[in-house]
DNA sequence: ACGATTTTGTTAACGCGTTCACAAACTCCT
DNA sequence: AGGAGTTTGTGAACGCGTTAACAAAATCGT
């Protein structure tokens, strides 16, 4: 698998890394995690076509996006799993772990920091951050809860880079804002509103009743068209 | 080949309803939501400029969306606002609520459950459903947690259509399965596996590592970049 | 050693979505 | 009434992402 032929690593040549689509970077965590379902599996090697199909993609789009990373498979045979999975990881930036402030320990929040699945991902919850006086130092998964005044102070001794907003919408803004100016570049908003951020920041939004809203759009036109065979029968 | 040739139109291609695209009708409930925003602060005409800012789009997207739906502006003048959020709520199906049910009352399905925003936007949570024989009966805002084996009766009694999945990720399959059988066909996912499902359900995916794990890869391409510059100025 | 078989990596075609640019349609002012 | 100004709706160009198709490269069997 590791034929002779790698990577000129190190040198500063045509960057190979520069140009990885945005709808291949959204897909390989998919592919990460397929891989990592393959290994504990005890799953050592598979092909474009049963790797994409536990990803649910199709054979030519895996094989095209991996094409992107550099060529890790070997023709005739597959991908060896773990090397591959490596490879992707350090693709994404997951080698080494991320710290993260979630703001706004409401319903949401407390769900967000109670979770367990973020640290086998990469990600360790590093702060939880609120304005209601009587959640301070209240423990939630083993960190208290700490008031927003101190961000800047906690953002930058737990060298935190993203940030997760799940404050009320009215708030969102101005705890967007604070994220910002105390050094936070990666933001993921669960307020149903839109972000004004600098150049240079990401925002990523999760936004649930969009979705359940997209799903009422298709569950209708099923309805309709019901109704039209219906119709057309008579 | 593009030129004129509308459609492949085929048997009765009238409806201007058939060909939203699918990029569109993801923007339209943001589109509803800045509406709304502008009608709670008193506005009743916005340009398409104005809404387009509003929405976090450029203006020509947003016209060329609308344009998928028919023509409710006036040339000159700009959109009146509540007969557009009108029009546009009717185009998704929010002239009639929608009833979900979530399965997995845990740390997410219970903050789910809790939220009131799901109300104002069309959706009502009919059910709750749990497999812990312990929560059995629990009143959680204001609707008792049942038993999975009862997943029919109240699918049917409510007449749902959309379910909502916040069980671990190895049970969420089974769920899928269950939920399809009891009636449901549109299905928002909170566990981070690939669903499988029969022609004709929908399914929606949220997957909050994954929004993470994007965001880490550009943190990373932004960390790389400094420290290209800085080799760079040497 | 070599042809048959498998499966990757990649090129080229295609289709969808975005953006540009402007005629058409409206208002307002004189 | 008519001209100036505004803003929509849309045709056309463009760019990105997906898919199909196949040559290249590996393994396997004989
Ligand atoms: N709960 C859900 O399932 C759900 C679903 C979809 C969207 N959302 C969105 O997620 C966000 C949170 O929802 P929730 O149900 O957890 O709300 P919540 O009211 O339960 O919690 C909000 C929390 O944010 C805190 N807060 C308020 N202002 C703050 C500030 N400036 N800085 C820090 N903390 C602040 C409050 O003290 C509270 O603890 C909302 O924007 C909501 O629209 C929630
Ligand atoms: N909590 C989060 O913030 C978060 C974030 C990302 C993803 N997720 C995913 O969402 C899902 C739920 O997460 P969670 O933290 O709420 O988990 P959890 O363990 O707190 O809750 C799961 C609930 O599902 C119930 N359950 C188990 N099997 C069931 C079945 N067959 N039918 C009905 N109910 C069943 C359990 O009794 C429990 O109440 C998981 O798949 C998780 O990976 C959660």
């Amino acid at each position: 698998m590791t034929s002779r032929s790698r990577k000129p690593v190190g040198s500063r040549e045509v960057r190979p890394d520069r140009g990885i689509p945005e709808a291949t970077i959204a897909r390989l965590p998919i592919y990460l995690r397929a891989l990592t379902g393959l290994a504990d599996r005890g799953v050592t090697s598979a092909s474009s076509e049963e790797l994409a199909g536990a990803a649910g993609v199709n054979s030519a789009k895996l094989r095209k996006d991996l094409s992107y990373l550099g060529t890790y498979g070997t023709r005739g045979v597959g991908y060896e799993v773990s090397y591959l999975r490596y490879q992707i990881a350090r693709e994404i930036g997951l080698t080494q772990d991320w710290n993260v402030v979630i703001v706004g320990i409401g319903n949401l929040g407390l769900a967000l920091a109670k979770y367990s699945g973020f640290a086998s991902r990469g990600f360790c919850v590093a702060a939880l951050i609120d304005t209601d006086p009587s959640r301070y130092g209240e423990k939630v998964a083993g960190l208290e809860i700490t008031p927003l005044d101190q961000l800047d102070r906690v953002v930058a001794e737990c060298s935190i880079s993203i940030g997760v907003i799940a404050t009320p919408a009215n708030n969102a803004q101005n705890v967007c804002d604070r994220l910002v100016a105390a050094g936070v570049s990666s933001i993921l908003n669960f307020a149903p509103i839109v972000l004004n951020v600098p150049e240079g920041v990401d925002v990523r939004k999760v936004d649930l009743s969009i979705e359940l809203q997209i799903l009422a759009y298709h569950e209708q036109r099923k309805a309709n068209s019901v109704v039209d065979l219906e119709a057309g029968a008579l």
